[in-house]
DNA sequence: AGCGTCACCCGGACGC
DNA sequence: TGCGTCCGGGTGACGC
């Protein structure tokens, strides 16, 4: 579930109490969760190295290390807790940074979905994303020219990281609802008033997002409070806060897609 | 190029 | 209560 808004409030509140701590040793739990590519020595490479920043590019968190970065992607489940390091570990702890100044930090992940790798090539694994929604280089000209240079349904393309980076089912249907778009629309059927809506709602709705410091659904990442404002997700059968209309789920491309049949005319 | 489908996972919800 | 089954999420691999 951790889309942008829920990776970029982890990186917020992670950052200061990681920045200038040494890796002092790690410790696989559950050996798949290091991705390829990755040193095959991995253990050895991070120990010692020191956490000199903490950013973010789409969903995946970057830690900043002396001569490596460390990426990290939660995918459907994973959180990173930092823990005093005397803390026992939990059951689906998958990999445990033992940290300078007696702390942890734990990537945990029930369902075993995330990813880390670590390397000197990140564009290896960065490289391929989308613009970022609040770089410099997406923009309304971006977007409408973007939209128009394919003939795609507008609900995948937004969830195709390679065209945008970092929204996920979530934001992208409340995006979609803001903008008062049909998820099945074809891309190219936008018009320039429409995508300078699209723009504006993405912007939008992720700036909400990180503002109530992501969504929690589920039991998995705490914290949030963004599920309590949807207005279309997981709001299958009832009314849509803008006009009353019943909210309807289809599946889109093995998604559930949630919108108002009213106010996102096909 | 883009689409459909599957695999990866697990815990919660549901039906019986 | 205790099974069995389905579901959902992001992404990569695959075949068409």
């Amino acid at each position: 579930m951790p889309e942008l808004p829920e990776v970029e409030t982890i990186a917020r509140k992670l950052a200061p109490e990681l920045i200038g701590r040494t890796i002092k040793e790690a410790e696989l739990r559950w050996s798949r969760t290091l991705a390829i590519p990755s040193p095959k020595h991995f253990k050895e490479q991070i120990r010692g190295q020191k956490i000199l920043g903490v950013s973010r590019r789409a969903k995946y968190l970057i830690l900043h290390l002396s001569s490596f970065r460390l990426i990290i992607h939660l995918r459907m489940s994973g959180d990173l807790l930092l823990r005093s390091s005397t803390t026992e570990p939990e059951k689906h702890d998958r990999l445990i940074l033992k940290l300078s100044g007696g702390k942890s930090l734990a990537f945990n992940d029930t369902r075993k979905f995330g990813r880390v790798w670590l390397t000197t090539a990140p564009e290896e694994i960065l490289g391929n994303l989308g613009p970022e929604p609040f770089g410099a280089d997406f923009t309304q000209e971006w977007l409408y020219a973007a939209l128009h240079a394919r003939r795609r349904q507008l609900k995948p393309l937004l969830l195709d990281q390679t065209f945008l980076g970092g929204l996920g089912n979530i934001y992208t249907d409340e995006a979609l609802h803001r903008a008062k778009l049909h998820p099945l629309n074809l891309s190219d059927s936008v018009s320039k008033k429409q995508a300078q809506a699209l723009y504006e709602a993405i912007r939008a709705v992720l700036k909400e997002g990180i503002r109530r410091n992501g969504a929690s659904i589920d039991w998995v990442y705490r914290g949030g409070n963004f599920q309590n404002h949807f207005r279309v997700y997981d709001r299958a059968g009832k009314p849509c806060k803008v006009c009353g209309t019943t909210i309807k789920r289809i599946t889109v491309g093995q998604r559930g897609t949630h919108f108002c049949p009213r106010c996102q005319p096909g």
